[in-house]
DNA sequence: ATATAAGCGAGACGGTACGTCGGGTCTTGAA
DNA sequence: TTCAAGACCCGACGTACCGTCTCGCTTATAT
């Protein structure tokens, strides 16, 4: 019996939490992470304070569902899984110089970026949010690399011992990583040199 | 004209500063950053809050520079520059296994996981800790690879189109990658896939 | 459009005025008003800060509440207006010295000294408290003595020309005077001096 | 042996202690006593904290003879003792009407109000200031109206049995108590009219 | 069809920490 | 030694939010 009260999700609000997810995204994105707080959102989304505590644990649970939200959202107003692949042409390094080179594109979209940096920080120090973060937005990435660097691995374009979950960090740490601690510029230039370089390793032949 | 009076740092109470860099590490140990607050180092200092907010703009600052002082004070314990360097045996692959398997423990050490958590976190939240986070702490070390990385290509060990600067985020990259957000877990083995994947590709040879 | 938001006070707490009142009380009379603090009050009504700042502007308010209200406590505790009259034996003189002694007993009263005299000085300081004080704690004192000059007056003990609102100040600003300045000690045989100067008058007849 | 170091007064700058001065009144006439701090002060005087705290005791205590300068310094001014007496025309009741509306005039006159308020609001509260407030700046007063009131005594025009110094509190009292506590406006109607109640009393004859 | 109970908006409440101001002490360097 | 300058420890300021807790009000079953 966990928290002394269980609050009826069936009568739940569904104009409230349309209106939180609208007020936190705005607010992040207007004054940045640290100043937005739940008492910003509440007023600006014309909720009383007790309505996100009692379905949000904190801040960053509500801009982690926000924000999924958004994809969720995102995704059903394209009808379906609109590029929710990455292609296979037969070309192994064509198709993730593509993917990478979108992904840096997405990382520096000024939309995004504030909100995703937020969530990835908190998620940096955060576990238990780190968690949900990777599980519900970072994973269902990965494992679209899975699924190609397989394929590619049965084809023969990639050795075969080869493990893919380890195989796609070499493309997604290194961006990560300038993303985050910004110790370089993203461009497709570099998209691309990761690619080359993780395909053909850096020791001569 | 910056911030309408600056204090004169000839006149800086070194006693204060060496009690704060205790207590603000102390606490982040104590109680994790985020419960760490600037009254209590002062108050653990045995300090005025002003003089804190005197000479540090914030709390993460006050963090990153105790944690840089840290490292100073390690490396002048041990009288001069020990393990600052990438080995150089010839073997290249042993080298680079060697430093990550280095950083897999001390990533893995609990010591210095919730500031440096903390301060990495921050970073990626703040542009300007970020940049000071990442010259002061983490491109120190880029430089060994780079310079173990040049030396490498120097001696034919690496394909002379290869950039350093970018090679050794195929080592770094993902290793920041596992830890920061907790995706897998960072072991021995893990450092070893890596250096073998980055060093002879994915590709089939 | 005064504070750009006012509470309701109708959600007010009783029990937190009531703490705050009988704190701001004890610890002027303990501390002295000056070393009296906000902070203090609060702490020691077991109430947060904001809930002083939310419905006084100031220390010297809260007091001058604090105050009033102790009076309406302790009329009420007798059941009713006990001696809240100057008496009218028909003998102006008697009745004037009756309470002028009084009256004096009470500004030599310690208990009331400390918070009497806080809010006075505050008055003398701050022309709005000034305002309050006066008519919520002197004037009903005041009108006191226009009832009883007037009564007089009609009874052919006051000379008709004179203003029962002037002649009172005979009375009462001298012994203000000697209690605000400290100029000399209060006494009954003073009190009795300023009745017989005031009403004989110093000119021989 | 008083404070562990006192101070050389021989080697006191004459420069600072003037500069005090005129900071200290420009201070109050401009923001208030209270918001007046004795950092505000020194700044203004160019002077460190230290030589303020070096030769007085407090805020209040500055003001306070940098008060009594200005009368001393006014004097020095006007040659000698311009109007430092009572006149003494022969008739009583002219006399006191005149200094007590020359009173009412300078009471009324905002540039003496801020600062007057101030420390006579300060000596309520603080007896040890009280008692040199009085002594240095009311006790002057009080002796102008001693010295014509004994001479009206001598004269004839006051009762024998009457005390000087209480019967000029029947003038002064009121006056202070109507400035101090701003119960009602001071004019000269009056002075004029305290002065004609207490010489001829309030009683018919 | 109506009681009954939940979610809801609002916002007061006890708290913690913020960043700032000023108090009074102490130290440094120039005169 | 005094002085200007100002760093220091400290305590309080008034503000911002936290997370909890009533208050009516509305809505949506469950009698």
């Amino acid at each position: 019996m966990a928290d002394t009260k269980a609050p009826d999700s069936t009568r739940r609000s569904e104009r409230s939490r349309r209106a939180i997810y609208d007020a936190a995204l705005a607010l992040v994105g207007e004054v940045g992470y640290a100043r937005t707080t739940i008492e910003g959102i509440a007023a600006r989304a014309g909720v009383g304070k007790q309505t996100i505590y009692r379905w949000w644990p904190s801040k960053a649970a509500v801009l982690l569902e926000a924000f999924v939200d958004l994809g969720v959202q995102a995704n059903e107003a394209l009808g379906g899984d609109a590029d929710t692949e990455i292609p296979d042409t037969g070309d192994l390094e064509a198709d993730l110089k593509f993917v990478l080179r979108a992904t840096v594109d997405e990382l520096n979209d000024p939309r995004h970026d504030a909100p995703s940096r937020a969530l990835a920080a908190e998620g940096v120090v955060n576990p238990e949010l780190g968690a949900r973060f990777v599980e519900q937005l970072l994973e269902p990435q990965l494992q679209l690399y899975v699924k190609r660097l397989s394929a590619a691995r049965e084809a023969g374009q990639v050795r075969r011992e080869i493990d893919p979950r380890i195989a796609l960090e070499l493309f997604v740490g290194p961006l990560a990583h300038r993303w985050l601690l910004r110790t370089a510029p993203l461009t497709h230039a570099y998209a691309d040199s990761l690619v080359e370089y993780a395909l053909h390793g850096l020791a001569p032949r």
